[in-house]
DNA sequence: CACAAAGATGAAATCGATTACATGATCCTA
DNA sequence: TAGGATCATGTAATCGATTTCATCTTTGTG
């Protein structure tokens, strides 16, 4: 690999001169630039990044964390945050931590170690190091939070209003002349879920159903989607409808209402949450809240961006607007 | 930031004895190795990652270049990828090259610029970049192919015997007694597709039954997976069997055959490829040639890791096992 | 007890870029 | 035409680690 001593030695300049040519051009004058050039094209020289980045103190890199990647809302956010990052010359570091906060700390070591320049997590959990690094830095601390919204953590976050998406989905159904009505949450400890139950809660309250609420924990995985719907529609006083908070734990629920001999819509109507790319080539397909993903990821990447600028004082939030996609899973309820 | 300085001197060592007590603490006395470990302590030192990896051109990272990573198929491909690299010491660079050229290219140059120690590709385009490398370097090049077998391209790879599987699922459709059978394939000019659609061929002729083979060809996605399954039941002679070389574009089918009022498995069987997790929560679940994708993205890993080693001097190619799900999308054809 | 071997540590070169400062050449103006 | 301003380029320090080689101490052996 040729470095940029042999590109000065073969154009015949110093190695300051190399430099100036392939940053800041402008200052050479245009013989040496071309000579500079040739030698570069002669080579095939690329400059070493590791030592770019000792001296610049920049690694054009940033590390997105997530809890698992073959999830498909959270694969379509870092695909938005991707090119975003891409776009602006940023490359992205993969963070598949698998839900454990031992990898999740281990990636935002990457920060202190400066092999990235900023983080993007997408999960609820903030890794101690990352906390430590915002109590000293504040605002300035390069972390931003993909998708989830917690004002106390003191960062910068893109995400859609869960609470109102909640309500809108709750007041469809209930619209459709549902009461009883299941919930399938994600975890709990995620103030995603905290929101989206906090909107189901104000809906239900609103339309004086609160008691007929069925609340079930789940994770967001399809798995669980599947076994908590099992178990809501076996009790008696069956629910006549269902608002899952993703899309794959919806998937799972359809499988199980299926099982259990409910026709959905006509029996048992079905709501998801995020909108997946699969969501409406379901049977039925899926009425859900659609969120934009790669925008979350874009924003994100831009917040993150603004804080590596220096153009950011205080935490910023960014809310993303979403809809209720109504498609073939909802109708009325029978009596 | 404290750097090694800062902690030889407060240990009253030299660098040399602080490097030494990281990275081979055995040649380091006791009591030195403990005064400096209370100073790494205090400090909260970490190494300098870009100085680190200046002296010792190594990056311990990878890049995987995928064509679309929210596809299931390849974000799983990619997970067990992180995986392997994570437990290795290694960190993946994301790049997503949503199938454009000029990306790939992008990516490739990272090698160049040593910003990584390897690549890993998941698509079938090899960049002229990494053929350049490889035409210099041959099987000591560090670039290893994710899921695609190409020989002629001299990389390693790990794969499936896409073919064979190709030939299990025709075989179960004829042994069914379906005869008219609609092929949506990948893009041809994926080996991946070429393989499976020889194996579509070998079993075609073995039953007799090229004449009734209908192939259409799609790209992997959903949405064409539909558009195509529309095309091949519009025509007269219409399939009772659609085999589809990816569970997205079965996923597709399903929607389009049920659009045009054919009930599955009774009036059309259906096979997919890859068995990404929801296949089995569609409705019917669907039959599908179950591949084993983390275990591609860690095997793929495994020859990389063996290449940057030294340990290998011919391109290794890895077939790992399939096997067919059947489940409830295929049925006995109607007469 | 002498001398070699083994063990522990330090001094300094090195990796490959960027950039502050110095220098020399050219140009313009009074 | 002298003097400063402007422009182009070079010299050398610097970023923060690793590692070779040298030095000094300790241990072991005949």
């Amino acid at each position: 690999m040729p470095t940029i001593q042999d590109v000065a030695r073969r154009a015949r300049v110093s190695t300051a001169t190399v430099s100036r040519v392939l940053s800041t051009p402008e200052v050479v004058s245009e013989a040496t630039r071309e000579r500079v050039m040739a030698a570069v094209d002669a080579l095939g020289y690329e400059p070493n990044y590791a030592a770019k980045s000792l001296r610049t103190l920049r690694t054009a890199k940033i590390v997105v964390t997530v809890p698992d990647i073959s999830n498909p809302f959270f694969s379509s956010v870092i695909r938005g945050a991707e090119e975003a990052a891409q776009a602006a010359g940023y490359s992205v570091l993969l963070g598949d931590t698998r839900h454990s906060t031992e990898r999740e700390e281990q990636y935002a070591g990457m920060l202190r170690r400066k092999e990235a320049d900023g983080l993007i997590f997408l999960g609820h959990r903030l890794p101690d190091t990352l906390a430590d690094l915002i109590g000293r830095q504040g605002a300035k601390a390069p972390v931003v939070n993909g998708c989830e919204f917690s004002p106390d953590l003191g960062v910068s976050s893109a995400h859609i209003d869960n609470a109102a998406a909640a309500v809108e989905a709750m007041d469809l159904l209930y619209d459709l002349g549902h009461r009883t009505i299941g919930v399938i949450t994600g975890p709990l400890a995620s103030p995603i879920s905290r929101d989206r139950l906090e909107g189901v809660r104000v809906s239900a309250a609103r339309h004086g159903a609160e008691a007929a609420l069925r609340i079930a924990t789940g994770d967001f995985s399809v798995e669980l989607g599947e076994r908590e719907a099992q178990g809501l529609l076996a009790g008696g006083d069956t629910p006549t409808a269902l608002f899952c908070f993703s899309d794959e734990m919806a998937m799972g629920a359809l499988a199980a209402a299926r099982r259990a001999g409910h026709r959905c819509p006509d029996d048992l109507s079905l709501v998801g949450f995020d909108d997946i790319r699969f969501a409406r080539y379901l049977d039925p397909a899926l009425t859900t809240i659609s969120q934009p993903m790669e925008d979350l990821g874009r924003t994100a990447v831009a917040l993150l961006l603004d804080i590596l600028a220096g153009r950011q004082s205080a935490a910023r939030s960014v809310t993303l607007p979403h809809h209720l996609a109504v498609r073939g899973s909802t109708g009325p309820a029978r009596r």
